[in-house]
DNA sequence: CGAGTGCATGTGTTT
DNA sequence: AACACATGCACTCGG
């Protein structure tokens, strides 16, 4: 056995190469070092274990699978992998020779190496793995020594085991050989799971101090056999300044393997836990250990808020705490690292109590799934994420799988087979037979179901949360929002799958903010779901859409930040190095003569004041900040509008908002595409209920919606460009009809409407409306004698124009179904311009010009009122079904 | 004929 | 480009 000398200048000490491993851990340069033993400097150095035989030419060999490294180059990882705690890998067989230790190795081999004390070091304990990674403070608390260990004496049943550990390698040498954390400083935080306790070690020192952080905190892990070894190990040495310490346990009892990672950067070191035992899935492992990577994530239970320097604002309420749903990146399983975020659990910690009930069990959150249409369908099939099922489930070699036996919250035990289908050099994993516990929990596409562990029993359990309350929260929690009402946190944990913390003055944190509200990034702004084929109602989800882009224009600048300019191509733009806040919500309306005006409510009193459109209101504003209007600053001053005024701008407003989310939904490419005899079938199957759809769900069909099986009229035999005979005017199938007995519609409508129109004529009356009004004025049609099917909407769009112009007459035959619809919003145009209410007929002049199909048909939906508007695709849906 | 099963395929996401 | 996964669909089986 060759020996290394110590490149610590003066000491002189000597490592063994070759044989077992001395302490030592993978750098992140790929190379290994090894602690002196006399005195604990490390060093790199090259070295095998003796698994690896060396052949005459300078390669070494597995002595397992006979493959082949070559001497001096670990970074040839291909077909080995050195292991952090010691010993090697082969990655072609996953066979290994590691060394372990137990805590007694570790303090009874560790402490007496150095005089100087840490600070703080904090460990943990993992059941049946026998790991150590560390780090702690110096004295000074400045510095910190991530490092891992493992002891001089190999404990062969491990490795006959063939199990292995790997520590994190996210640690850099500087030029001085010293270990510092690959990622920047060394933060706070812990890292503990649902049971964890940490106490303070003071030990002597292990290494170098290095770490640039200031925080202070943890900084290790343990992982040991198990509770009751780390236990004695302290009983061991009780006069050990361990017996002062506390190990963080966690009962993750499986006997799965672990890979253990440090993230230093958030503190926050992660285990993955390998497959183990089952040949045929040791490619999948070999993926697993190759890919591990950093993940800069969250960290666990009581996140430290990201940046300490912000003040006293960082920390959530501690009665928030249990309520705060988290992403909890999962604490183990093989490969956990590479869940994505959507797959972590997010379950609060009363759920985790309640789930666990008053036992002394732990409840490990393993990870969660947002069931899909075929998930919740009848198959009765739950695909499960590959990582997750790799990960969490037991390891399945054969298709047939395993049958699986999860509780749910109440205590019901379900039998699921747990299996995997071949799929592209892949596999997909299923759980079969989930029908019966789908229907018992009322789980729907869109809900979301949980899995965890119950430890040490190992018992998987359950849980699901209903997806229903974050989208009808949506719009609320918003306003609440911008009312200063409630947390950013509230509305995110809802509909993103960010973390999303708070500081208690509702403020994003740094870590917490979803990027997809910092950055609109195109992947991710599918709100709530990462699959378009997840089913949301059209409706909610244009709702979602345009909330979350109203909450985008809520953002403020964080207040009392200056910026830094940054030019990038020549444009400025201002960075904060705060995140932004949600402002308060105005609206805005337009006077006759153009002038706008922005209106804000007081939060004290509740009263609408009139504000310049430019400002950009905070999150909180009184009548006292009206700097505008000295008149009005006080809340003792009445409103300038009267309650029926404002009543007026209101409804006004929210009806805005309702027809842009209509109007939106129709100009979707998929809707523009639409063909003119869409646009008709979907006019004439308009008003006919009152029932609620999604105004796009039908556009798409090359069929008119209400055409049936055997149906020969022109609409249904024509091919869907809309070349081919033409309508009679006599046809009576059902489109022709249907677009007849609408018309009557109309008509009978517009009557009774006119009836109705009290709020109107007052906001008519009013010298301002409502802006983004474009569609809201637009009328029916006075008599609709004689209807043309044979819609061709490119040519119609040019005869809009000539048909606004030139027909006010209700005796005008019309060429088109579009052409009906513009006359149809003639009169009330007319009578607009009679009451001066310029701005309005002008947006909607606008519109007429340059409508298409698609933008007249949602006019024409629009006239029809709130509940017209409503009733298109459902009723196309309920045409088609009956 | 409907339910169940296994695989194929298309789409969206990640690398 | 590769991968993950949602879903479609052909096939089988049993009532």
């Amino acid at each position: 056995m060759s020996m290394k000398r110590c490149m610590n200048a003066g000491c002189g000490g000597a490592a063994a190469v070759g044989g077992a491993w001395r302490k030592g851990w993978m750098l992140r340069s790929g190379t290994f070092a090894t602690l002196c033993d006399k005195c604990g400097v490390e060093y790199e150095q090259l070295a095998f274990c003796d698994k690896f035989h060396q052949n005459e030419s300078g390669w070494r060999e597995c002595a397992f699978c006979g493959k082949r490294l070559h001497c001096g180059c670990i970074a040839s990882k291909s077909f080995l992998d050195l292991l952090d705690g010691g010993g090697v890998q082969c990655f072609s067989c996953l066979n290994n020779s590691r060394n372990s230790l137990t805590p007694s190795d570790i303090i009874q081999d560790l402490l007496p190496q150095s005089s100087q004390k840490f600070h703080a070091l904090s460990a943990r304990c993992y059941t049946d793995e026998r790991m150590i990674v560390f780090s702690a403070l110096h004295a000074d608390g400045s510095s910190v020594v991530p490092t891992s260990y493992s002891p001089n004496n190999m404990n062969d049943d491990v490795t006959a085991n063939g199990k292995f550990m790997q520590l994190g390698r996210n640690f850099e040498v500087n030029g001085d050989s010293t270990v510092v954390p690959a990622q920047g400083g060394c933060s706070n935080g812990s890292f503990g799971h649902v049971k964890q306790e940490q106490i303070a070690l003071h030990i002597g020192e292990l290494g170098h101090p290095n770490c640039s952080g200031q925080d202070q905190g943890l900084l290790g892990l343990l992982q040991v056999s198990n509770q009751i070894d780390t236990k004695n190990a302290l009983k061991d040495t009780p006069s050990n300044p361990l017996a002062q310490a506390c190990l963080s346990m966690n009962l993750g009892g499986s006997n799965m393997g672990s890979i253990m990672e440090a993230s230093s950067k958030a503190g926050a070191w992660q285990i993955a836990p390998l497959h183990h035992g089952v040949v045929d899935d040791r490619k999948e492992q070999n993926k697993t250990l190759i890919t591990l990577q950093h993940v800069q994530r969250a960290r666990h239970l009581l996140p430290k808020l990201p940046n300490a320097s912000h003040g006293a604002t960082s920390e959530p309420p501690k009665e928030l705490i249990p309520q705060m749903r988290i992403a909890r990146p999962p604490a183990e399983g093989r490969g956990r690292n590479q869940l994505l975020p959507r797959y972590w659990p997010r379950i609060t910690d009363q759920e985790l109590q309640q789930i666990s009930g008053d036992s002394n069990s732990t409840i490990v959150p393993l990870f969660e799934k947002v069931l899909s249409a075929s998930d919740a369908g009848r198959i009765g099939r739950l695909v499960l994420p590959k990582a997750c099922a790799e990960a969490y489930f037991p390891p399945i070699s054969q298709p047939e799988g395993l049958p699986l036996k999860i509780q749910d919250a109440k205590g019901k035990e379900w039998h699921f087979q747990f299996r995997f289908w071949p799929n592209n050099n892949s596999r997909m994993y299923v759980l079969e037979g989930v029908t019966p516990c789908i229907q018992s929990l009322q789980l729907q596409a869109g809900d979301t179901v949980t899995f965890s562990r119950i430890d040490p029993e190992g018992k998987l359990v359950m849980g699901y949360r209903k997806a229903t309350n974050t989208v009808a929260l949506q719009d609320s929690q918003i306003s609440a929002i911008a009312n200063g009402a409630l947390s950013c946190e509230a509305l995110y944990s809802g509909v993103n799958e960010n973390l999303s913390l708070t500081d208690k003055h509702g403020s994003w944190t740094n870590e917490g903010l979803p990027q997809t509200l910092l950055v609109p990034d195109k992947r991710s702004r599918n709100i709530g779901s990462t699959s378009k084929r997840l089913l949301m109602d059209s409706d909610d989800a244009m709702e979602l859409k345009l909330t979350w882009e109203e909450a985008q224009d809520l953002f403020r600048p964080p207040p009392r930040v200056k910026p830094s300019i940054v030019i990038i191509e020549d444009q400025e733009f201002e960075e904060y190095e705060e995140p932004p806040v949600f402002g308060k919500r105005t609206f805005f309306t337009v006077q006759a003569s153009g002038v706008q005006d922005q209106w804000i409510q007081c939060d004290d009193c509740f009263r609408w004041r009139r504000i310049p459109v430019e400002f950009l209101p905070p999150s909180k504003w009184a009548c006292a900040d009206n700097t505008w209007d000295s008149n009005r600053s006080s809340c003792a001053v009445p409103d300038e509008l009267t309650s029926r005024e404002l009543q007026v701008l209101l409804l006004q407003h929210a009806d805005t908002k309702r027809r842009r989310i209509a109007t939106s939904s129709k100009s979707r490419p998929s809707d523009i595409e639409s063909t003119g005899l869409d646009a008709l079938a979907n006019a004439a199957v308009l008003g006919d209920s009152g029932t609620q759809a999604p105004p796009f769900a039908a556009a798409t069909t090359t069929r008119h919606p209400r055409h049936r099986p055997g149906c020969t009229c022109i609409v249904c035999i024509q091919p869907p460009s809309g070349k081919g005979p033409k309508h009679s005017p006599a046809c009576t199938c059902n489109v022709c009809m249907t677009v007849k007995r609408r018309f009557k519609t109309f008509m009978m409508r517009k009557k009774k409407r006119q009836s109705e129109c009290e709020v109107s004529e007052l906001s008519k009356k009013l010298p301002w409306n409502s802006t983004e009004e474009p569609e809201m004025k637009q009328n029916e049609p006075e008599i609709m004698d004689d209807i043309d099917l044979n819609c061709q909407p490119q040519r119609e769009a040019v005869d809009q124009t000539a048909a606004t112009s030139s027909s006010s007459s209700p005796q005008v035959t019309l060429s088109s179904m579009t052409s009906l619809v513009q006359v149809a919003g003639l009169p009330l145009e007319n009578y607009l311009k009679q009451s001066r209410i310029a701005s309005l007929t002008g947006i909607e002049q606008q519109h007429v010009s340059s409508s298409s199909p698609t933008v007249l048909q949602a006019s024409l939906e629009s006239e029809t009122g709130g509940d017209d508007q409503q009733c298109g695709s459902d009723k196309v849906r309920s045409d088609g079904a009956a």
